[in-house]
DNA sequence: CCGACCTAGTTCAACTTTCAAGAAGTGTCC
DNA sequence: GGACACTTCTTGAAAGTTGAACTAGGTCGG
């Protein structure tokens, strides 16, 4: 950061670019998508996409919050939202007094059942449908080592040296 | 869509939960960096990014989201707050007079040049610096494809017969 | 068991985004 | 030139997000 700035390259630039635009063009796409057929943001679909996979259709708020790459506090927010929906309530945790357990409703389950279908499809119709096999091989692996490189790790196991 | 559902294999969920991981991971990250290193989220930098690149540092409003993929109701309230920090200043277009000009101030110009080098540095680590070249060419037709699939079509033109 | 420190989750205020509605200008067709 | 449709941009309210502050409960060394 102290050198003298280190440019991307015209052939970088436009991946960059490329990356911006597909990026956000397929955010959009599916929120409007899911905000239509399902009355929620796309983020809080996938949260009870989570839910209901987990065991016993519950999670703890920050396991959540970590499976969705979101804040503690934009989780709650959502919780509330979602429950006021009636898709998703609130229990405490039994073996922690401190912790709350999200749990999927019969009613949000009804909604995925019915949702799911429709943004599958769009899903395979921006990206799976568009891409070689080849090609998606090569995106999910590429999507991996960003999304390792962007993990947020645990300072103290970096920095071993100040414990 | 009212056929059976067609879901997703293991391995395309597998990728499409990278993707979503490693999008939201990199977001989130270059919000934080800018919004502590330039007093801004990540699309208002690229506002600015933009302008900085047009002719005479200026773009019509419509040209400016169209560049960006946003809304220009969003745009709108984005020049405005980036007006407040003395940015942008906007002028009426000399040729439409339903036209606005957003244009990039000296001093929106010295924000860039006094934090480009650190958000350079900042993506190179996400992405560059940990994809092999190969990798890049590779994301970079990737996302043209999907960018391409994604892009909102003018109806009429699709739709010739309804002319 | 006590104090210091950590973790879980929520809340508040400030900010950003969305959607629908509206003001104002342009283009076209007769 | 006037009706009509369309484009440009803004606005306002509702919804969502952020970051910091806060409450409450857990943990660990002495």
């Amino acid at each position: 950061m102290t050198s003298a700035p280190n440019w991307l390259s015209d052939e970088e630039q436009r991946t960059w670019r490329a990356y911006l635009h597909a990026t956000r063009l397929l955010e959009d796409h599916l929120d409007r998508q899911l905000q239509r057929d399902a009355g929620m943001p796309h983020i809080y679909y996938g949260l009870l996409v989570q839910l209901s996979q987990a065991p016993r259709r519950r999670m703890r708020m920050t396991e959540l919050a970590k499976n969705s790459k979101i804040t503690r506090s934009r989780l709650s927010h959502a919780v509330t939202r979602l429950e006021k929906n009636g898709w998703v309530r609130r229990e405490d945790c039994p073996s922690d007094k401190r912790g709350q357990l999200a749990i999927l409703t019969d009613a949000g389950y009804e909604v995925l059942e019915r949702t799911a279908p429709g943004h599958v499809a769009a899903v395979r119709q921006a990206m799976f449908d568009r891409l070689s096999p080849v090609q998606v091989d090569q995106l999910g692996e590429i999507m991996r080592v960003m999304a390792q490189g962007l993990q947020p790790t645990d300072a103290k196991a970096d920095l071993p040296w100040l414990r």
